[in-house]
DNA sequence: TTGCATCTAATAACTCTTCTAATTAGAACT
DNA sequence: AGTTCTAATTAGAAGAGTTATTAGATGCAA
């Protein structure tokens, strides 16, 4: 992925080496917030903007995706390929789901789509509550 | 609709009866702001909190459904019933999409949710562009 | 090494949403 | 109808998240 960056007419700076590290080997999608708390020790000189600058570009080039899955904070994917969500309601985790036939050759599962539509990706989500929230009070409304 | 806010506890006040009405008939998912401007002449009083309260208030009766489609506002769906989105990349603009079998029974397709997870609902969206962004410009990256 | 374009840091500004305190107004009950 | 209780509304400020601006530093190619 370090090696896209170049690809990508990208200049790999430490700033952009460091958030790619930490986001590729991340599965929990974190958002801008959390990479900068993360990468702060390491970096203490990087600036908040820097962070999303870097989440633009990395963005732009397809090296990753934004996903807005809750209200609040955009989390951010490294795995650009086609697949799901799984989302607790409860305390926001997102887990991905491997979803087979997910691509854009399914339209025909939702079909009436507006005239001239064009479909470039189809995302599925699956909300409900993760086995940790369930545990902690399995009687809680669903959200 | 209206009458379900009764049945939910709440009292039936002018603002949420203006909020419900202008919700009630828009298939365009607007967010808080576009109510709170499209209400604003005929409820000069009313403030942008009570938007948000009431929003909230019908959201926790499950009277209408808050939709995080895109990074940016909460838009508002009127429509609770199981359904997808067309989400246009350029423009924004959200469409109804009837999506069959996309309950909560279809997590086979979905298989290997992460353990102890329990769906609740199932969410397809598909993302591309509009066909009025298309003509507008047809060779245009897209997003 | 020099020059230029790009990138970074710092900060301000902006958008969206929530909170607080005081007032107002529904709904239920005489 | 009048009273009371509680919930809802208002206005403003505050908070979170994101984007824009600008000056200065840095990487990269010639």
């Amino acid at each position: 992925m370090l090696a896209r960056l170049g690809d990508a007419g990208l200049k790999r700076t430490p700033q952009r080496v460091a958030i790619v590290r930490e986001l590729a080997g991340d599965l929990t999608h974190p958002t801008a917030q959390e990479l900068f708390e993360r990468l702060r020790p390491s970096m203490p000189t990087m600036s908040f903007a820097t962070v999303y600058n870097t989440l633009d570009a990395l963005a732009r080039a397809r090296l990753i995706a934004p996903r807005a899955l809750s209200p609040g904070a955009t989390r951010f994917d490294p795995n650009v390929r086609p697949h799901g969500h799984a989302v607790c309601d409860r305390c926001g985790a997102v887990a991905d789901v491997a979803v087979q036939a997910d691509g854009e050759a399914t339209p025909e599962l939702g079909s009436d789509l507006p005239r001239g539509f064009t479909v470039h990706a189809v995302e599925r989500v699956f909300r409900g509550v993760c086995g940790a929230c369930a545990a902690v009070d399995p009687g809680a409304r669903p959200s």
